[in-house]
DNA sequence: CCGCATCCGAATGGATACTG
DNA sequence: CAGTATCCATTCGGATGCGG
């Protein structure tokens, strides 16, 4: 929900700043994780808390919150449990970002160096 | 620089996580609008605060330098000004960004349907 | 099983004023 | 021109404990 940027100066930078918000969001820590084990099948809550172990379950709920209500993620209620799953929204969202995550395996190697040199300080 | 997660599950998800290095980088508020305008042609510092507008320098000196400390962006020192320029990893990681950007303009109605809904509360 | 409430520290975003 | 320094507000990520 954030106010986003006030600036659609050219086409190409408008694109640029509507990708924005929907980087901010899914660049939220647990987003993708989530996404992508939901993209496997549906989960329940503590199944998606026991699978990803290591956050408190507050955050999940926001997380999980947070992709419904951009539409990523629906939420089905059964006398037994929740069921969270991928839209097909969330499923079209998936492989756009499964290729940053290849991009940044295959880079990875420039990556770090660029980090190192960074962190030498510029000269 | 966050520490980042700390779940390789499956190899997916992994790759998951590291996508999720990335966008909460370039998902800071101002990388992508600096990435695209850098993409026509290289600027100098004062060229790319008066074609942004609206944020302080130092806000556009933070954003330059982590981007240029990820190797995105290089920096140039002439006699009359600095000149901030794509790297060629920056080239490449930009059309996944611009994706991103029309994969959220091509759902942009279903992406506020969704958000009404999520306004008008959950039944 | 699936949350919500409270409280906290850290990171982000920003305004303003000063400097080589 | 190209920043730095200081200071402040907001948001994010999280620990812990209670509740249907």
């Amino acid at each position: 929900m954030s106010p986003v940027i006030p600036l659609p100066v050219t086409p190409a930078d408008r694109a640029a700043c509507v990708a924005t918000e929907v980087l901010r969001r899914v660049g939220e820590k647990w987003s993708v994780l989530v996404l992508a084990l939901l993209s496997e099948r549906p989960h329940g809550f503590n199944e998606l808390d026991r699978a990803i172990g290591g956050l408190s379950r507050r955050i999940l709920t926001r997380t999980l919150r947070t992709l419904e209500s951009d539409g990523l993620v629906s939420r089905r209620e059964t006398p037994q449990r929740v069921e969270y799953a991928l839209t097909g929204l969330g499923r079209s969202l998936l492989p756009l970002i499964i290729a940053i995550g290849e991009w940044a395996v295959e880079h990875a190697s420039e990556l770090e160096e660029a980090r190192r040199s960074a962190v030498r300080g510029r000269t």
